[in-house]
DNA sequence: AAACAGGCCTAAA
DNA sequence: TTTAGGCCTGTT
């Protein structure tokens, strides 16, 4: 990776980053590893992305694979938040080509072939927490709806925070984010667990559901530390991390392994959800140990997810 | 309009 | 220890 300051056209502190493989944006963001990125429209800087990421509001774009740019941020928010969060530092090119090399199925050579630009982001594990149980039963834009409304009901608009003059969705035309903002939620803070438990009544426009009392536990878990997510993070061990989890309510192996994988960087942590399911059934004769995949089983389970999702759709 | 959606819980074999 | 229903809500 290597990376170096610039001033966009408009004076702007920007970061651009290269030599990052084959590193795929879209594909990062689009695996269904996150909810909160909205896509922007396509300009001359390629494809673009805003998201919240710790409380900062980060705007991102692609062009060519393997390089980034980050706009209007500085060398602070760049190591801090953004090289941790997109994963950055490991070099994915060559954990793909292990994996491709080292098994014996010609569709998983596929699936990592196709997947190759997909890199396993760093989320914060109280949100990867909350959004998992959010995820279960549950379609992918009703996930991001009810993050999304949540985040509006608790959390802080950094769009006004940071005088924003345009809501960087396009849903406004040329009028002030303050005024004429519709409240998606997107460019909001996520809720901390405190502020969940002292007031988990908010939860409830988002209709979430049966997902309520899951939701409330969690706060509850998190916050009493009978979870205590700093010590899961420095235990670094997938069954540790799964054990803990799975004292909350709502959170089964499924929904764990995701925060595992997602939130605390198990990278051998091998979520089998529906789609799956139905991967393993049909191309790996019904049984597919994770330890056969090496260290970095979740980012193989990720390429056989997101493969199997892609020629699902082009069926369709 | 009945079934299903990126699961989990509980009750019952 | 494994299996079947039910669950909030929204969409097709």
């Amino acid at each position: 990776m290597f990376w170096q300051k610039k001033k966009d056209k408009n004076g702007r502190d920007t970061i651009e980053v290269k030599e990052l493989g084959k590193y795929s944006l879209k594909d990062t963001l689009e695996c269904g590893q996150c909810f909160r990125h909205q896509r922007l429209g396509d300009d001359e800087n390629g494809i673009n992305y805003m998201t919240v990421i710790a409380d900062k509001l980060i705007f991102v774009s692609q062009k060519t694979p393997g390089e980034l740019v980050f706009h209007s941020v500085g060398e602070e928010v760049f190591r801090e938040i953004i090289i941790p969060y997109f994963d950055l530092d490991t070099d994915y090119e060559d954990i793909n080509l292990k994996i491709i090399k080292n098994t014996d199925s010609e569709w998983l050579r596929r699936a990592a072939e196709y997947g190759a630009g997909i890199a396993i982001l760093r989320q914060n594990s109280w949100e990867a927490l909350f959004s998992f149980i959010i995820s279960q039963n549950n379609n992918i834009p009703r996930i991001r709806k009810i993050i999304g409304q949540i985040c509006y009901e608790y959390g802080v608009n950094l769009c006004l925070q940071n005088k924003v003059d345009v809501c960087p969705l396009g849903k406004i035309n040329a009028a002030p984010c303050h005024e004429n903002c519709i409240n998606c939620g997107a460019c909001y803070t996520f809720p901390k667990a405190e502020d969940v438990l002292s007031s988990p009544e908010k939860l409830l426009s988002s209709k979430p559901g049966f997902r309520y009392k899951y939701l409330t536990d969690a706060a509850r878990a998190v916050t009493s530390r009978e979870v205590n997510l700093e010590l899961i993070a420095g235990a670094r061990s997938y069954a540790y991390t799964i054990s803990e989890l799975s004292k909350i309510k709502g959170v089964g192996n499924k929904v764990a392994s995701c925060v595992a994988l997602f939130g605390f960087g198990n990278l051998d942590a091998f979520p089998i959800d529906v789609w799956m399911k139905r991967a393993i059934d049909e191309y790996f004769n019904g049984s597919l140990d994770p330890s056969t995949l090496g260290r970095y089983a979740g980012l193989a389970q990720q390429y056989i997810f997101h493969y199997i999702r892609h020629i699902t759709k082009e069926e369709a």
